[in-house]
DNA sequence: ACCGGCTGTCAAAACCGCGTCAGGCCCATC
DNA sequence: GATGGGCCTGACGCGGTTTTGACAGCCGGT
């Protein structure tokens, strides 16, 4: 789940954040000053940093440049100076993106998911997103699958249904999901579709079809991949 | 070099985003409405574009959604609307900054560059510019490709496709990536073309153009350089 | 035990995508 | 005006994919 390290030493600001975001399905994690900043970012890997410049001791500034010698992980600046000198400084110095004070929380939030859709999109080309459930493994960048080292061809429709339950792993994604990602909204309530090609991955995928352990129905509701 | 869209119907405002910029060393392409923005996009490939909500006759937020029908390209708003519903209606459209006017050019500036070092960071992967499959090799730089030591000669459209298969290589290229970066974005369909290019490349370049071992067909879906 | 709803299976039929060939258009060159 | 290379269009056959239909098994409720 994504993680977001929020820096602020406002209290309620801080609170404020961490309600509005786990609200949102986010894990947030808080820090109070640029050194505990530093040492949470390093700890946890966020996968934003939400970032007050107005900070106790440090100068936010330099937290931006710390944080930036060794990670490229998006920073969103949070601040009470509206001055372009310092807007400036923060973005030259590899802020993502500058919010000023007072702030309205569904912009930030908005701001945020930009960032972290960035990001997304970056990681996405870069590094192996290769699942591994056991029996089979999936890459989603390359579009390969994979069962006991040979490669399985899959047909496209077959694809989109094993990318879907992939990118949901371990969640239930319901027939109405697969069938609108697949073929598209209209085709609700042709659960029909389902059966055919659940069947058919799993005549690909699994050990023992017959039996299966990782292309699991979920009667009534919808499938998931364990 | 770098290249820079501005789209604005305002004269004063484009006239002046191209003095500053070029003034900055990057090379500035100017529309003025959002189907002229759409056609100059995939006609020169800009590596940023500043836009303008507020359009003659277009709405700005379909073309946000039009441009993110196909590219990652950043896109920095602009715009005299201040209200969060249409900040966040442009951001979860595919826009990375919104920007509102009256604006300081310095801050204008720093948020451009600061969304290019993003793209380049994520741009910096697929730099290696002699590929070798085996059966042939590929310059990116000199754009020149050999089969058993002599140089092949490739038409323009040709080597479109192939570079884009290189740049890509181990991955699936969809049709639709192909269309829009040989042909442009209005082209996806046309698969048609494809398959011609395709086959062209496959007695180019290929040892056996009936059993392709590296043009390969992943039907439904695109192509795969392996 | 029977029924209805839901799931899984099988096979045939309809459909669509790919590769291929041939021909026509445009444009630069001679 | 003729030539030729490059690009687009249309038609066709083949093979694989998708869709359809029919039937069997499972389960909870009656």
């Amino acid at each position: 789940m994504t993680l977001v390290l929020v820096v602020d030493d406002d209290i309620q600001i801080a609170r404020a954040l961490r309600i509005n975001l786990s609200a949102r399905g986010y894990r947030v994690a808080v820090a109070h000053d640029g050194a505990e900043a530093l040492r949470a970012a390093a700890k946890a890997r966020p996968d934003l940093v939400v970032l007050d410049l107005r900070l106790p001791g440090t100068d936010g500034i330099s937290v931006i440049s710390s944080l930036r010698a060794w990670t490229v992980t998006p920073i969103v600046v949070l601040s009470g100076r509206t001055d372009e000198t310092t807007k400036i400084a923060a973005l030259d110095a590899g802020a993502d993106d500058y919010v000023t004070k007072p702030f309205g929380m569904d912009e930030l939030l908005a701001r945020i998911r930009a960032a972290l859709r960035r990001s997304a999109v970056a990681a996405r080309q870069a590094d192996e997103p290769l699942v591994d459930t056991g029996s089979f493994s999936v890459d989603l960048g390359v579009k390969k699958v994979w069962r006991q080292g040979a490669e399985v061809h899959l047909t496209p429709t077959e694809w989109g249904m094993l990318e879907l339950l992939v990118r949901n792993r371990g969640r239930l994604v319901t027939q109405k999901q697969l069938l609108a990602d697949v073929w598209g909204p209209q085709y609700a309530g042709r659960s029909h579709y389902l059966r055919i090609y659940i069947a058919q991955l799993r005549q690909k995928l699994e050990p023992d079809p017959a039996r299966p352990r990782h292309l699991i129905t979920e009667p009534g509701m919808g499938y998931r991949l364990a």
